[in-house]
DNA sequence: CTCTCTGCAAAATTTTTGCACTGCT
DNA sequence: AGCAGTGCAAAAATTTTGCAGAGAG
């Protein structure tokens, strides 16, 4: 990491404050994608005062510094992740849990698609789903 | 088409009404992958009493019998597409509109991440994300 | 003629915004 | 001290639901 997230905050002009350190180190903790509500959940036993909407705010300013990435799997509700390396999501059909793949993409398909939709295309986000193993069993 | 919406609708114990023909057959009609607004606005002047909740109950069927496809690219609310050959999106990140992508998918990549994964995987969504050659000019 | 469907309005959900007070720098 | 940030509540936006009257089978 060469920069963290204190000096990232500080450097885009946006003030480092308890709120914006715990909902970043929440959202670096867990593997589960959570949501807003779910983070505001999660985040109330330690920070009484924090409210859901600072938690938007928040995802607002990771966002825009890179920080995380948004997930919609087709819930009604989109989901966090802070690991803003390469890779993909898989959902289970029955429990809904989310999980990471790690696949490397196809370049030659990707200049194939650029070619047939006249796109230049700078990113692509993909979902799988199924049932995960607990749930086949 | 084996069996054709008005029969599929029946058989599976839905009335046929003028409305659900009219919200497939405007499904039908487009590439522009509309949202249920979009497609309210557009069936407004011929169903001048259509509402947004028979789009919305009508959808949920046509989702439930294999009509549709729901997609979501990340923006606030649903579009919705007619055609259910297995297909891929890309959207323009500039004007937002969003384009079919006909490419076979990677049956052995698929393989690959189920072992890797644990999941059954039934289904994949691709999203790409890109300029497209309009807005690149 | 029955029973589902429509359409209105109200409700539920998720996310955004306004504003006085707090607290980072 | 100055000014962005927080937190509350209210607003906005999308989707769902309840119910009385309309219409398909």
């Amino acid at each position: 990491m060469t920069e963290n997230i204190t000096e990232l905050l500080r450097n885009n002009g946006y003030k480092v404050t308890p709120q914006r350190l715990a909902i970043y180190e929440a959202l670096c903790a867990t593997k589960e994608h959570p949501k807003a509500e779910t983070l505001f959940v999660k985040l109330q036993p330690t920070y009484p005062t924090m409210s859901l909407a600072t938690v938007y705010k928040t995802i607002d300013i990771l966002k825009k510094i890179g920080k995380i990435r948004v997930l919609n799997t087709g819930e009604d509700s989109f989901r966090y992740d802070a690991d803003i390396t390469s890779h993909h999501h898989v959902q289970c059909t029955v429990c809904g849990r989310v999980d990471d793949v790690y696949e490397a993409v196809d370049q030659k398909a990707l200049k194939k698609i650029e070619k047939q939709t006249g796109y230049t295309i700078t990113e692509q986000r993909v979902y799988f789903f199924g049932k995960c193993a607990k749930c086949n069993k």
